[in-house]
DNA sequence: CATGGGATAATTGTATCCAAAAATAGCGGG
DNA sequence: CCCGCTATTTTTGGATACAATTATCCCATG
């Protein structure tokens, strides 16, 4: 079992990773149709782990799976993508209104550490997991696990338009500056500055999301 | 294949479903190992759906499962609860504040018919369906569909205690009232009005299961 | 008598095989 | 030539069979 190696308790969610990142990294396009077959011969599997790595698959939103149909790769709707943005701002809001009386020194220095590895990270893969984690320790002292789960929940279907959006480097650097404002309002304790920086943050991830995500649209 | 009668596209989620009532319905308690080789005798099916209807229920929050060491029915701690009843105030406040505008006759009119039925249903999972149904119909004007899908996540681990919290009879009451009063607040488009009352509503719920969630915590 | 080690049984994860459904190709009729 | 229908192929869903892991029991030992 070649594939269970990188780490995974099971199988299918070993493959599963290995297909989020497929996607995520641009691999498998929207609309395409993602045989079992195909991919059990290529993990050198049998079908039923990819069955459950594709069902896993389906409820983060990846995938749209129909009945003895195959399953797709999702093509978001723009409006959608809008929808789970307007989510983002309210989750991600209270999030870090909660955490920031939570953050002390060595948070504060870990997220700042956690910046510094990100800037220098040179792939599109490696920028989305590491921007993952700095908001995950960013809204960690918060302590609210489910809501955790729900940032990780809501990003999913949006990340790969993030990571070929980030790519030109323009974007980037805003991106960066925003965080580091992100960890300057959260050590002063101005809960409204911050608040501020991360909508900001958010609206202009969403415009350049949208615009990813309209422009692949047609085919 | 006795189970699939019960309008479902797949073996899987007929079973999904099934499951779902039966911790709903308190037939499975917290902490009760479900055994693969069990329910698939018990339904008359073999164990590659029962795996796939277990994986269903674990990401809807409803069992805790542990590579090779079977699946728990989960058991929320108070604070998860809490967490989750925050996160419906944001989302179905968010929800009922888009689908206040888009309300009409006619939707109004289901409005009512729906909480009508409800009144009349004698059973407890009759009126949990009822009540999702209802509130469904409430927000649905907003035509929100992510939204209206988290609505359903974020209920799910915390029916079966509004279940057995409902027996009673005099929070059903309560509870028919408020219904009554977000129909009237939306039919004269008080956005205020409506807000509170939902607010009310679910705070109410809230107190009612976090004192049936502790109540069984011990064992 | 408590405790740790090892064989045994029970249970989950995966592979192989069969059945049901859908996509596709070939054929006849308009 | 195009359209609709049927037969074949392909692909998915489910059942059975096997391998890997964990839990249980039993006994030897301090």
């Amino acid at each position: 079992m070649a594939i269970a190696r990188l780490a995974a308790a099971t199988t299918a969610s070993a493959l599963a990773q290995r297909l989020r990142e497929a996607i995520d990294g641009g691999h498998w396009q929207p609309g395409d149709l993602l045989r079992q077959e195909q991919i059990a011969a290529e993990y050198g599997v049998s079908r039923i782990p990819v069955r459950e790595a594709l069902a896993q698959l389906q409820n983060e939103g990846l995938l749209d799976v129909a009945h003895y149909r195959g399953a797709r790769v999702s093509r978001p709707q723009a409006q959608e993508i809008d929808e789970l943005f307007d989510l983002r701002l309210m989750v991600e809001g209270d999030l870090l209104a909660r955490a920031l009386g939570q953050h002390d020194q060595r948070s504060l220095r870990e997220l700042k550490r956690l910046q510094d590895a990100l800037e220098d990270a040179d792939d599109r893969l490696g920028w989305i997991a590491g921007d993952i984690g700095f908001h995950e320790a960013l809204y960690g002292p918060a302590r609210r696990l489910r809501s955790l789960a729900l940032f990780r929940q809501l990003r999913a279907p949006i990340d790969r338009f993030s990571a070929q959006a980030l790519s030109p480097g323009t974007r980037k650097q805003g991106w960066a500056d925003e965080h580091r404002q992100l960890i300057a309002t959260v050590a002063a304790k101005d809960a409204a500055a911050a608040q501020e920086i991360l909508r900001n943050h958010l609206q202009a991830t969403r415009a350049v999301v949208l615009a990813a995500c309209s422009s692949q649209g047609e085919s």
